[in-house]
DNA sequence: GGCGTGACCCCAT
DNA sequence: TATGGGGCCACGC
């Protein structure tokens, strides 16, 4: 009940938020798991946040295994993943299915 | 109240 | 394999 008074961006934030260090997930993961389509939006809502020191943004890439974007930069973005454990190659994640976190047992 | 944008994703060529 | 185009949702003006 309480997460239905989240905001959208709050709800990513959570789903984020149980994503465990060293691994990784994807917009379209966040999306499913709030039962939406809104990649879009899951992206808009990392774009616009301001608790990048509380929220590990940066373990959210995409579908094709690409760093995507980032607030500081996807240069920076890398070296944090890469600061966390994963494997980063060409700006791209090696083996980033294993990686990835899925929020579905 | 409506239009455009965006840290995207999928399909077709 | 790489490139282009269309589509989805939320937020700002």
């Amino acid at each position: 009940m309480s997460a239905n008074t989240l905001s959208f961006k709050e709800r990513c934030y959570q789903i984020l938020s149980k994503v465990p260090e060293g691994k990784v997930t994807t917009y379209g993961e966040i999306a499913f798991a709030l039962n939406c389509r809104a990649y879009r939006a899951v992206g808009r809502a990392m774009a616009g946040n301001e608790k990048l020191v509380v929220i590990p943004c940066h373990r959210v890439v995409r579908s094709d295994g690409s760093i995507g974007q980032y607030a500081l930069g996807s240069e920076r973005k890398a070296e944090l993943l890469e600061s966390e454990g994963v494997l980063v190659k060409d700006r791209k994640i090696e083996n980033f299915t294993a990686y990835l976190h899925r929020f579905s047992t």
